[in-house]
Formats: structure tokens, sequence, C-alpha cells
DNA sequence: CTTCCACAACTAAAATTTTCATCGTACCCT
DNA sequence: AGGGTACGATGAAAATTTTAGTTGTGGAAG
């Protein structure tokens, strides 16, 4: 599970980091609403942590900007105020919860795996182009044509639509994949890659998947 | 992951029970001390939450026999008074957390978190006879001969061993196997057992694994 | 422009997991 | 005690996952 926090105050910044790490969470900080439009879009990250008052590109508008580029991670709030119309416009904008500080850390990760739960009821259908995938069914259509997936390639194919346009790196899968367990020196996400492409994309023109040398892969409808 | 839940009062007891039921555990209440001490060592819990003022023998009394017992489950203790004398008694009883009333649903379901993943720390070896587990290496032993196993099939044997003289229903230790997902209609959990007794206990006249018809099994050195 | 290197794609075989059908046995009923 | 039934054990085939090795390809270096 990867979480970018968005925090102006090092202190703080590095104390999340250092507590969610403990979570077993992978932390990302960047300390700036320019970073923090580019990573969200370029990282397949499950959830955000955001500050309001930072600096460049206020937390508001990033969370604005973000939603609008139809991107669904989860984001949480950090904010000083706590006015009223501070947690409604937020929650318009686009943010899953908001925090007001001081909080305790307990209070965050509670709120985090609350928004991470809910992510699987939020979305009813995941589509990308003609590719849909319904994951209460777990099952997978493109053209309207049924696909018959094997539990490994359904849950690499799940996470790579909830994280749909994004470039996520090979490491990420594979933790998806095998959870947590380490097989260093296996190219198991690659053969799934392979065994992926040739249900979905092969007898297809337009092709989903796509490979970013030394980077990852993405599933993307775009040529990108 | 089943969690035990012994409150006197009914009103925190629904509260917990459906709480921690949202978080995906399985929840088993109980308002006695005595009926707590039964469930305890019959059941395979996780976890164990006690109310210190309950009804029968009192909580500090259940958490020390618990520990008399070589019972092993975590055991947060809830609490209404909070004085420095309670707390260091209590975790010389054998608990592993305190919290005092009034308490937020959230704080203890961190705490319930934190207990489980030390749980993993806790224990360097794990022995049921002159059967051995380690965790960290994952390798196992019996009569100091190892023991090789399949994922599934250590999966299996290792949460055996920290449930270790409980009776473990079918249904727990499918979880276990296939992470939540549901598998109905499947002998699965048979046809390991099956291969994990070829491999522990069938060179061995002292048998490990007991089969309780309609009730689970159990790993035990015990006749039982 | 070629060569080389690293990475990814592909293939095939091995190992494990899962399903399925059948067998054995404890327990209940009469 | 005999018979029925339901549950668990067993064996083996089918499906999937995993490993290992080979082939292909893009990009950097010469």
């Amino acid at each position: 599970m990867k979480i970018l926090v968005v925090e102006d105050d090092e202190g703080i910044a590095s104390f999340l980091k250092q507590g969610l790490e403990e979570e077993l969470f992978s932390v990302e900080l960047c300390d700036n609403g320019e970073d923090a439009l580019y990573l969200a879009q370029i990282n397949a990250y499950d959830m955000i942590v955001l500050d309001l008052m930072i600096k460049g590109i206020q937390g508001d508008a990033v969370c604005q900007k973000l939603r609008e580029k139809k991107l669904h991670t989860p984001i949480i709030v950090l904010s000083a105020k706590s006015t009223i119309s501070d947690k409604v416009g937020l929650l318009h904008l686009g943010a899953d919860d908001y925090l007001t500080k001081p909080f305790s850390f307990e209070e965050l990760l509670a709120r985090i795996h609350v928004q991470l739960r809910k992510q699987n009821d939020k979305e009813p259908l995941l589509k990308v182009a003609d590719l849909e995938l319904n994951p209460l069914t777990k099952s997978v259509t493109r053209s309207g044509e049924s696909i018959t997936l094997t539990a490994k390639e359904y849950m690499l194919l799940e996470y790579l639509m909830r994280h749909r346009g994004a470039i996520i790196e090979e490491k990420s899968l594979e933790e998806q994949l095998f959870s947590s367990e380490q097989s260093i020196n296996s190219n198991m996400v690659s053969v799934y890659m392979y065994r992926l492409r040739s249900k979905i994309d092969k007898n297809f023109e337009r092709k989903l998947i796509k490979t970013h040398r030394n980077l990852g892969y993405s599933l993307n409808e775009n040529a990108l």
C-alpha cells in the first residue's frame, strides 16, 4: 500500500512517514502543491494525505485538480482551521475525509483504514475504454465479450484498473500479487503481464496495457 | 480474525461487537469470568478484549489464569479506573495492553492492530512436543529432522501452532488459507490436513493433529 | 551504424493448488 | 447389532502458479 503525504512542516511529515511505515505502508513525502499534483498523477498511490496549507498551489486546489483529472485515489485532508465552511467546501472539492490539527496518529490511521475499505464499495464498475471489470462478481468483459481470468490474473487486472492511468512499478504489482512475502528474483509479474495481455489485448487493435521500460506498467486508454 | 469480547455492560458490548464486525473481525461476546475462561481455552481467538469489572471471576484473575495455562492470545484490558497500580499490576498478570474508559472505538482498534502485529515478533520459535516451527525462517522440524512444506501447508501449520491446544473450526482455517475469498463447497481444508498429517504425523508414533468431528481440528501434545 | 547490455517477452516444464469422485468410519436410529 | 447417513480421508486428475531458460528489443556506447 502506497501513501503520498503532502505536508509542509518537516517535523509532522517525518513523524507521519515513520508512523505509517511502521504500519507497513510505503510512504512518499512531498512539501508543495506542484510536486503533489505531478506525483499523484504519475504514481499509483492508494491514498493521499494532504495538508491544506502548503507551499505553492494550495491543498484545496490540488484536491480539485486531481478530481478534475479523474484521479480516484482517496484523499484525506489535514487542516489547522476547523470552520464549517472549510469542511463542506473540501468534501465538495473531492476530499474523502478531513482531520483538524492537532490530531492523534491513531486517529489518522483509523481514517485511512476507513477510506481504504470504502474504496471497494464505491466504484461498482471499473472501466477503461471498452474493458470493464465488476469487482463484485469478479467478471471481466471487453467489447461486451466475457473474459475468463484466473485468480492471479484477476488480481493483477483489478489493481491495474484501480490505478488506471498511473505508471505502476513492478515492485508494487509484486507486493499486490504476493502479499508481502518476499520472492526476490522472480519474473512472475512479467509472466502474468504476458498472460493478461494475451487475454485482454491480443485480439484487439487498441492495446490498453503499456510497458514503460525501467519504470513499470500502466493501463491506459490514451496513447501515452 | 476471531476476537472474544468480555464485557458486562450490554450497551458497550454490542457497540464493540458491531464496530469490530465492521472491521471484518469475527466477534464473540461473553459477560462473565467463568465463561470467558472456558471460551478462551476452547476456541482459537486471535485476541481477547477483557473488561476488568465483570460478573463472577474478575478480569484480573481471568487474565492471570489464562496465562498460567500457557494461553498466549493477546489480551487487551478495559478498565474504569486509571491508577498506576492498576496498570503495572495488570501487565504483570499477563495483559498486553490496557485502555481506560471512556475510550474511543478507534483507539481500541488501533491497540488491537498493534497487538496483532506484535504477535509475530514475540514468539521466536513455536513448539508443540518435538515439533518446532520458526516463523522467521519459515522452517519446520520434527525430532530435529527438517520437514519441507509448501506455502499453504505452512500457513495451515503456523495457524494451528499459534492456536495450539484450541479446537479450530474448519471455517477459520479456510479463512486463514484463502484470505476471505469465499470458496464454499470445497474440501480443501481436509485435503491440506491430509497432506500436513502425512508430513508431520505419519512417521511418528505420537499424533499431534487431531480431528474433532463436527467441531474442527486441533494441534495438541496431550491425548485430549 | 554496429555492438553490447539490460530488460522485457515468451515458452516450456516443474511444482503447487484445487477440484472431483470415491472410500471409510463414527454416530444415530431402530 | 444392523443399516443409514453425514462427515472426513484419500487418491488422483485438472487447473493454476511458479520457476527457469531462451529469445527478442530498445537504447547507450563506441
